[in-house]
DNA sequence: CGGTATCCGCAGTGATACTG
DNA sequence: CAGTATCACTGCGGATACCG
């Protein structure tokens, strides 16, 4: 089910862009990465850490999100069996390789300081 | 129609990051403005030429993407009328300071070469 | 605490045919 | 050549309720 949502590419030479983007695509995807990598580098963060973080993410879509990520190797899921339930996420190398893209990514954003797009123009 | 698309955003700390990835979300947008960078820096493309370098996209998605472009300050549409009618994109400053963003998204694409991500891991 | 399961609406995308 | 119009499908993502 994680697995779905890849789209088939057409790989012109412009393919790993696409690539890429539909790897951190997901309404959620940039957020979770960008937490994971700014606040805790190599350190993990547990589910209801990433919650508050985002507030308007639900939990199921934090769980699909997770899972998806995941499933693409960018984050490894460490369940505690403990009494309260613990489950920690943490970035694996390959999801750290990331940072440089989200790096561009907030960087362009915050550059552009964009709040309202229909707004702008400018 | 093309303005519909921006999901409204939760804008953590992480917002610069999902904004500017809807931004150049859309399973073409992405493309587009690497062939846009990559092939003509400051010069034009046609969008039978861009049609060229993305075989599987349709028509109707080509012309959607690029209205979505245009619409988000990323590009210029320029209309000949001539006989034979000639419409040019080009990169507006603003498309065009996106370049890292692609550049780094490409980066990520080519050094993880991603054909098959469940078989990576490397 | 950290999920799953289920139901559902709607935006995003595709296919195809027609047009200035 | 460069679209536009129409129809329809799919699955993303939201809401809510329940579980180990």
């Amino acid at each position: 089910m994680a697995r779905t949502r890849h789209r088939s590419l057409d790989c012109s030479p412009g393919c790993a862009v696409e690539a890429t983007l539909q790897l951190i695509d997901g309404k959620w995807k940039g957020v979770i990465l960008y937490h994971l990598l700014a606040e805790a580098p190599e350190d993990s963060l547990r589910f209801n850490a990433l919650r508050r973080r985002m507030p308007n993410v639900t939990q199921r879509m934090l769980t699909n999100q997770l899972r998806e990520l995941e499933a693409d190797g960018f984050l490894h899921r460490t369940v505690y069996a403990e009494v309260p339930p613990r489950v920690e996420y943490r970035l694996t190398a390959l999801g750290r390789s990331l940072e440089p893209v989200i790096r561009a990514l907030k960087a362009w954003g915050d550059a552009h300081a964009m709040s309202a797009p229909e707004a702008d123009a400018a």
